[in-house]
DNA sequence: CCAGATTCCTGACGGAATGTCAATAAATTG
DNA sequence: CAATTTATTGACATTCCGTCAGGAATCTGG
């Protein structure tokens, strides 16, 4: 009863952790040397199976990719769940969720990459309905539990929404401004200005400003977000941030 | 005399023509198809000349791809030129460029399809420095002209910036709301979410409150904007605007 | 108008990568 | 332990990028 019951997980373990070792192997390719560096033949060989064994896990490169992309989203995610449970005022919640941003993009810094190679159109039908499924679903996550702050924000009266402006408007105007940071960073970096070279500062400044221009209270002026920022870190991110170097080891 | 010179132009614009015809129809196959494809032999084919007539104008794949975004991009800085010398006052002039911004990526949908591909690692040194230069420079010249209007607004003290902010960082703030406005329209479109299926309303009336953070006079409550912008669209880029269909033709 | 020089064009070819599949090996089950 | 199901292999078809030797077209000096 054990024996053949131990058999079976061994064989299938034995499988997932492949899975898991190939993810590895295929988010550093593409961080190091780029879609076009990501080799399936190179996986194979490094992994130690064959190339059809691959396809077996991934029926193309870009379902590999994608499955790639889900597993960092799913961390992003859980992230901002974490970040939303933060103790403090409804605006140091949401800065909360800016810091696991901040984190999600230092310490994954393949899966924009690896989100932009997927949808750029032409890959999509490539990959397993339920791994696009995914992704989407956990974009909706972070959306909910971003928006979810926002209207306790409201709710409370932190927040005074002016006639045409929506909970969604401003957590679209704070998600752009990362992404848009972020893709800066990789696309830009090597530009001789210092906003851009090195984006972070100027990106957590912004965002406060963008709150600031929204009237959510308090006001920048008025309190120390800054600390609460290291605060974040400190209290809910504490080993993840250490890990990004956003804190002292 | 003549006629050796007519014949010398003759075929040299003709190879000027089949660049132009080359590029657009590089453009379209991207923004159909994506970057897969779009394909080397199918560009020669519909050409109606040979793959080694297409490799003495571009390199590689990747240059042919630089060269697309190098023509839009200087479009890009010549339509942010144009908009800062929109008449009125220094928030309406940085409205203006905004408004470019619109127009750019609503007439040129394939421009940021086209930059991520090319600047994703391992492409870009497969381009033709100087095309790689054309580029830096096109950011550079919208860099400069949006930072000379942030400039004017501190002179004439319509902005007040804080200790720690710098013109630079106005800038990008801007720059990273759009860009990460038009990477979520091209990703997360399907999304049914109606900020982000349409972002355009969300993103002009964010980009207002950023500016509202700033402080910058007149704030978006103390004059209407929205008219201003139409204007610029009227005045500035009449035929533009009609082109994308932010102007009744 | 012509011959020699130069520039331009061609398409077959090498090389590399993705994805398939029939044959083979391993694992599971009764 | 035999039968059946599942997993693995690696050669193969296909596609695409980029090259290059040979040939066509164009230019130039007489």
């Amino acid at each position: 009863m054990l024996a053949p019951m131990r058999t079976v997980s061994a064989k299938q373990q034995e499988i997932r952790e492949r899975e898991q070792t190939i993810l590895d192997l295929a988010q550093a390719m593409l961080l190091e040397r780029g879609y076009l560096g990501l080799s399936m033949d190179r996986i194979a060989e490094e992994v130690g199976v064959s190339k059809g064994t691959v396809y077996q896990h991934f029926v193309s490169k870009e379902d590999l990719l994608a499955a790639v992309a889900v597993r960092s989203a799913n961390t992003r995610a859980e992230l901002f769940e974490r970040a939303a449970t933060f103790r403090g005022t409804t605006r140091e919640r949401m800065g909360a969720i800016g810091a696991a941003a901040e984190l999600f993009f230092t310490l994954f810094p393949h899966h924009e990459q690896a989100e932009r190679v997927i949808k750029s159109s032409s890959g999509s039908e490539k990959i397993t309905p339920e791994r696009s499924l995914s992704l989407d679903t956990c974009v909706f996550r972070c959306f909910g539990t971003a928006t979810g702050v926002i209207r306790d924000a409201v709710a409370s009266g932190d927040l005074a929404l002016r006639p045409g402006q929506s909970v969604e408007q401003v957590c679209v105007g704070l998600w752009n401004l990362y992404t848009g940071a972020f893709l800066m960073r990789d696309l830009e970096s090597h530009l001789n200005i210092p906003a851009v070279t090195d984006p972070m500062p100027a990106l957590v400044a912004n965002s406060q400003v963008l709150l600031d221009g929204f009237g959510w209270r308090a006001l920048s002026t008025e309190h120390d977000y800054e600390s609460a920022r290291l605060r974040v870190f400190e209290e809910v991110f504490p080993t993840e941030a250490k890990a990004a170097g956003l804190l002292p080891a």
